[in-house]
DNA sequence: TTCGCTAGATAGCGATACTATGTACCGGTA
DNA sequence: TACCGGTACATAGTATCGCTATCTAGCGAA
């Protein structure tokens, strides 16, 4: 896909992952395989986590340990009140861009 | 808006001006006045200069000087044959992200 | 002469995704 | 028992990109 996927992801990757937590909880490793089902196969593991970490520190999910038959306990997010509001956030801002480059798109063919 | 466009334009304000150079060649003031015109209210100027040196630097564009009445002498970008390859591959990329987060917003409600 | 608009340019900053690597736990198997 | 592959989390360092804040400079009008 090139590079500019990567920069396209930026801002936008978190509200993917928000989305994926919202349909319902999940942990890093999940949410990862969850991103390559659904065609986001280069994407870094270690970014998910990362990720998840910032969701933590600015109160957008809670956090609960669970432990796994296999490997480490899972740490499982869940969307909370603050985080759909962010999500909600998202979406608009999102729409916003998609429309004006629906446009842009319409317009240069 | 927010923060969020802010990080969301990472990557997508590239093909966006892009987009607006294929439609006819622009001058910096000239772009950042069209983004504003398209609902871009808050994209800085510098943001947009800096973006066109980068174009220049890896031959998206071709560029021409041309003396102004008013101000100094502008620099004409216009896109040449990488730059239309480039902004296809923009399309391609945009098309498969905006498809996929259609998809997530869709099963969101 | 001063103000405001046009036009371009740049240094420094913050946010984000990537690469690369490491730790640790478990089950299966040779 | 010893090793390997899969699961799960974590972090240090890097590059890119858009923003803020400033600066230079030309021109016309008040």
């Amino acid at each position: 896909m090139g590079k500019q996927i990567t920069e396209m992801l930026k801002g936008t990757l978190e509200g993917i992952v928000l989305a994926i937590l919202s349909a319902r909880p999940a942990y890093g490793y999940e949410i990862t395989a969850r991103l390559r089902e659904q065609g986001f196969t280069d994407i870094a593991e270690g970014t998910v986590y990362a990720l998840l970490i910032r969701f933590e520190q600015k109160g957008l999910v809670d956090v609960q340990k669970v432990a796994s038959d296999k490997g480490p306990p899972r740490k499982v997010y869940s969307l909370n009140a603050q985080g759909r509001d962010y999500l909600d956030e998202f979406w608009k801002t999102w729409v916003f861009l998609a429309d004006r480059l629906a446009r842009l798109h319409e317009g240069g063919k």
